[in-house]
DNA sequence: CCAATACTTAGCCTATTGCCTAATTATATC
DNA sequence: GATATAATTAGGCAATAGGCTAAGTATTGG
């Protein structure tokens, strides 16, 4: 059984910070350098930096350097395999119960032609 | 700035781990025993209960023991507070085009009554 | 009642996480 | 060119994660 993929492994991970969360939801606003990023969060900077690193490495942002400032953006898109596999278990749940209701159906034609 | 929201991480941290990404995937096919889901996993059982201990603290599992034998399901509903703040997070995101676009407007209005 | 079954608990191990301070490096700015 | 600014690197520390074995507790079937 292949049960790995190892993208939504540093995906969800990345996610389950609320200091990350929260930085993402200020880039969804509009990218911003490190500094301006930092400054609400009560925490030294090499700590906020390690957020920045995994949040990169789960893909959900992109950061470019100029000069001595380092700007981060958010990539949206890095959400879409988070919320396909979260509607994929509902389809596989709803995959589940129609096969549930096919049965009881053949159960009742088998009822009424005995 | 209040950036916890308890619930999302343990959801997250939850999903974050492809064994137990897989053992949701199979109790989306209906709810079993410990012992039968266990069975796939090459991870001694105390290992594979820290596993269902992590899914059942993120609300993903609701597991209940009759006789010797613990029968865990999936709480479906449980993804939905993920969901949703991933569906946020891109409300926000087209909030600010949206924004970026009146303000286009605005200036092209300008543009043409000068 | 005895043994097999199905977990549970306890304890140990290593790696990772999340946070810190101090020191460095690389730009700007005066 | 000296100094401030923005980030980075290095190293340390406690807690958590994820795995293990060994031993213990209920239940159930013979």
């Amino acid at each position: 059984m292949t049960y790995h993929s190892s993208n939504l492994d540093s995906l969800f991970q990345a996610l389950s910070d609320p200091t990350r969360r929260a930085i993402l939801t200020r880039l969804a606003q509009g990218e911003a350098p490190v500094s301006a990023l930092a400054e609400p969060f009560d925490m030294a900077l090499p700590s906020f930096m390690g957020h920045l690193k995994k949040l990169e490495e789960g893909g959900l942002i992109e950061t470019t350097k100029s000069g001595r400032i380092r700007t981060c953006a958010l990539r949206l898109e890095a959400l879409e395999p988070a919320r396909d596999w979260i509607d994929d278990q509902r389809e596989i749940w709803e995959g589940r119960l129609d096969r549930l209701e096919a049965y009881v159906t053949t159960l009742v034609k088998k009822d009424n032609k005995p």
